[in-house]
DNA sequence: GTCTATATACCGATAGAC
DNA sequence: GTCTATCGGTATATAGAC
């Protein structure tokens, strides 16, 4: 037997995998309830419907979300920035090819916010506090001198864009030289200098 | 009344439109038939089942984007690589911004792949088509003096990640100056200069 | 807390008339 | 070609016993 807060946490899990797996409109709380090992009306006494359910994981995911992109700015120097830059890179490249379900149940996720307006809210305020992650750490780098001032705001977008993007490709399996790409970005974005 | 012809492009034009709002199972083929005007058993007559129709949509939106992207290659110089560049994404980013569906549903045919195998063997196809399809570009740039050699695929590949990515953003409706950043992305790449 | 049993609704798909 | 009627299955959700 289990207590309440072991079942509680044990739906919870299994829905998240099962969600990720097979998305949420093929996923059924009887194939949740049976994988967790109790009948469908259990659930229900956890989770007032299956639509509350799948609201709690996405608050749940979005705050996980949150707390990843914490960018420390302080001991960033002209000498250690761009290993900085590669190293934060290859780690969320490591934590993708790590923990696939993430990737698919957000993207699930995704598709229902186009949907459902509190989803998107709240989508939006993750996306802006990523692409801000990413432009005080630039606009650090400027301040250290590491990249030159010009168009700093587009070059912090293009290098967000690229790594969050790494993670939909690997969703769809296709393998290409993912660090090497990343390597180029950085570099790409920290040598660049204009001549017009 | 409407003959033979008229109907099929109906159904495949109504489904593709509903299937890009609602998902593929939250769109039923009653909500098609009422929407085309017709009962559910006629659908019948046209395709055999649901799913049937939702592998021929996929065929038809991978054709399409297949057409899409056939670079020229001939006729670029030192000159006009750059202006080339900028050209095609700038075209491609207001396709989508024109064209929301498409984002839309071809990311429900993303998740779909990852749990049938058929769709994920083409999507694979085309994303490498589309990878192969830069990588010709830039290496043509390459030949005519417009991009230092260095690592041509990785940023090749990054230049691709950018563009494809910023549909992804444009489908949240999160609003960034996409074409600024596409402009750094070419130019970071156009002008880097490695020093190592 | 968890169960069995069930209400209610909708789904994809088919039979058969016209 | 298109219809009405319907089948078989499954979904969410609830009632009520233990």
């Amino acid at each position: 037997m289990r207590n309440r807060e072991e079942t509680y946490g044990l739906i919870v899990e299994t829905a998240y995998k099962m969600f990720a797996e097979n998305g949420f409109d093929k996923t059924s709380l009887a194939m949740i309830a049976k994988e967790v090992g109790i009948s469908k009306p259990a659930i229900y006494y956890y989770f007032d419907s299956k639509e509350k359910l799948i609201d709690f994981l996405f608050d749940e995911i979005c705050k996980e979300i949150m707390d990843q992109y914490a960018f420390t700015v302080e001991d960033l120097t002209v000498n250690n920035f761009e290993q900085y830059l590669l190293t934060i890179g290859f780690q969320m490249i490591e934590e993708q090819e790590k923990d696939v379900h993430f990737n698919k149940i957000f993207n699930e996720y995704i598709l229902l916010a186009t949907r459902k307006e509190r989803y998107m809210k709240q989508l939006n305020k993750i996306q802006k506090g990523y692409f801000e992650s990413f432009s005080m750490l630039m606009n650090h780098g400027v301040t250290i001198g590491a990249i030159n001032q010009e168009n700093v705001e587009s070059k912090s977008n293009m290098l967000a864009m690229v790594i969050d993007n790494i993670g939909n490709f690997i969703l769809t399996g296709l393998e290409l030289d993912y660090k090497g790409i990343w390597k180029e970005a950085v570099k790409s974005v920290l040598l660049s200098v204009r001549n017009d």
